[in-house]
DNA sequence: AACACGTGGAT
DNA sequence: TATCCAAGTGT
C-alpha cells in the first residue's frame, strides 16, 4: 500500500476534539485512520532502519551527553546549522558539564561563550532554563513535557525533543525537517505550510510507533532523513528508504502551490545592528565605552534604537558613564 | 498571525 | 550578487 494525498487527508479530518486537544499531547493516541495506520507501520521499518546504517555520529546523541546535553544541542541548533553547533556545543558542556554549573554563572558569560552562532537571546535564555533548573527541578533536567515548556526558550518542539531524545519517551517531535518529510511522504505535497499546523501535529501523532523505543528512534530517524536527503532544496530521493512510498514521488513531484515564504532580510536591519554591537562587547572583558560602540554604525538613531533593544532585552547591561558590558546579572 | 530575532555556507 | 536556508521561540 502506498501513502496517498486521499489517506493523509482522510486522517487529517478527524474528530473535532482532536484539533481542540493541547498541543502538548504530543503522545496521546487519537482514533487513527486504518489506512494511515497501514502506511504509519509501512514507513515505521524502512525509516529506521535506515537510521540506523546512516545516522550520523554527534556528540549529543551518545549516551554521556545526558538529558543536559540534549537540552544545549536542541538550543544551539534553533535556526542554527549542526556544523557551526558542534565546537561551541563542546566547549558549552565541558565548562559547565550540569545545569548548576551554568546557572552559578554570570549571563553574560554565556552570551559570551555563545560566540557567533547568532540568535544571542537563545544563550541568555538557556541560562535561564539553567538557573530554573537548579532552582526548581533539584538539577535535572525535567522529563515531562509541560515542565520543559515553562522553561525559557523552550517551545513545543524543544519540549518534544528532549521528551523523546533524552527520555526515550514517545512523543511527536515537529521540527521542520519532519514536518517537510510528512509533507512529502504523507500529503504529497513538496512543503510543508508556513506554520505548523494542528493537522501536522494530528498527522504526527498518526504516525508515532506504539512503544516508546521505536517512537523515539522514529522521531530522531525522520529528522534526520530530512536533514540528510529529503532536503529542502535538493531532495535526493535515491538515497531515501521510502521513496518507492513517498506520495510526493508518485504524484510526480509536482511544484509547490501555495504561497512562498517570505523571505527575510538582513542588511541593514536593526538585527545586523545588534550583531555588530553585540559581537564589540563579546570581545572586551571590560566595560566598552559608547564611543567604541559608536564606531559600528553610521546612523545615529537605528544604532541607538538597537543598543537601546539590547538592553531591553537583558543582552547589554548599560552602566555609568556610558559604558555597557555584557550582563552580570 | 505576522514579525523580530544573527550568522554564514550553499547555490 | 542575491536569495535560500538552517533541529524555533516569544510577543
Amino acid at each position: 500500500m502506498t501513502a496517498t494525498t486521499e489517506t493523509s487527508a482522510a486522517a487529517v479530518g478527524q474528530s473535532p476534539a482532536a484539533a481542540d486537544r493541547p498541543a502538548e499531547a504530543g503522545a496521546e493516541a487519537d482514533a487513527v485512520d486504518p489506512a494511515l495506520r497501514r502506511t504509519a507501520r509501512a514507513l515505521h521499518a524502512p525509516v529506521v532502519d535506515w537510521f540506523a546504517a546512516h545516522a550520523r555520529d554527534l556528540p549529543w546523541r551518545r549516551p554521556e551527553a545526558g538529558a543536559w546535553g540534549v537540552m544545549v544541542s536542541e538550543f544551539m541548533l534553533q535556526q542554527t546549522p549542526v556544523n557551526r553547533v558542534l565546537p561551541v556545543y563542546e566547549e558549552w558542556m565541558e565548562r559547565w558539564p550540569r545545569p548548576a554549573d551554568l546557572a552559578a554563572e554570570a549571563p553574560g558569560e554565556a552570551v559570551r561563550a555563545w560566540g557567533r552562532l547568532g540568535y544571542p537571546r537563545r544563550a541568555l535564555r538557556l541560562h535561564g532554563a539553567a538557573k530554573a533548573i537548579a532552582e526548581r527541578h533539584g538539577g535535572e533536567v525535567p522529563g515531562e513535557h509541560a515542565q520543559l515548556l515553562a522553561l525559557p526558550g523552550v517551545g513545543e518542539y524543544t519540549a518534544a525533543a528532549v521528551v523523546s531524545f533524552a527520555y526515550g519517551r514517545r512523543h511527536a517531535v515537529l521540527d521542520t525537517n519532519v514536518r517537510r518529510v510528512f509533507a512529502r511522504a504523507v500529503t504529497g505535497q513538496q512543503y510543508p505550510p508556513n506554520a505548523t499546523t494542528a493537522a501536522e501535529r494530528r498527522l504526527a501523532r498518526a504516525l508515532l510507533p506504539e512503544d516508546d523505543g521505536t517512537a523515539s528512534r522514529w522521531a530522531a530517524a525522520t529528522m534526520e532523513l530530512g536533514a540528510l536527503v529529503c532536503t529542502a532544496r535538493s531532495p535526493q530521493c535515491g538515497r531515501c528508504p521510502i521513496a518507492a512510498q513517498c506520495a510526493w514521488q508518485l504524484a510526480g513531484a509536482p511544484e509547490h502551490q501555495g504561497p512562498a515564504r517570505r523571505t527575510q532580510s538582513y542588511a541593514g536591519t536593526d538585527r545586523q545592528v545588534r550583531g555588530r554591537l553585540l559581537a564589540v562587547l563579546r570581545a572586551s572583558k571590560e566595560p566598552v565605552p559608547q564611543s567604541d560602540l559608536d564606531q559600528v554604525w553610521h546612523e545615529p538613531v537605528q544604532r541607538a534604537r538597537a543598543l537601546d533593544g539590547l538592553v531591553a532585552d537583558g543582552l547589554v547591561e548599560p552602566l555609568d558613564g556610558g559604558r555597557f558590558r555584557l550582563p552580570l546579572t
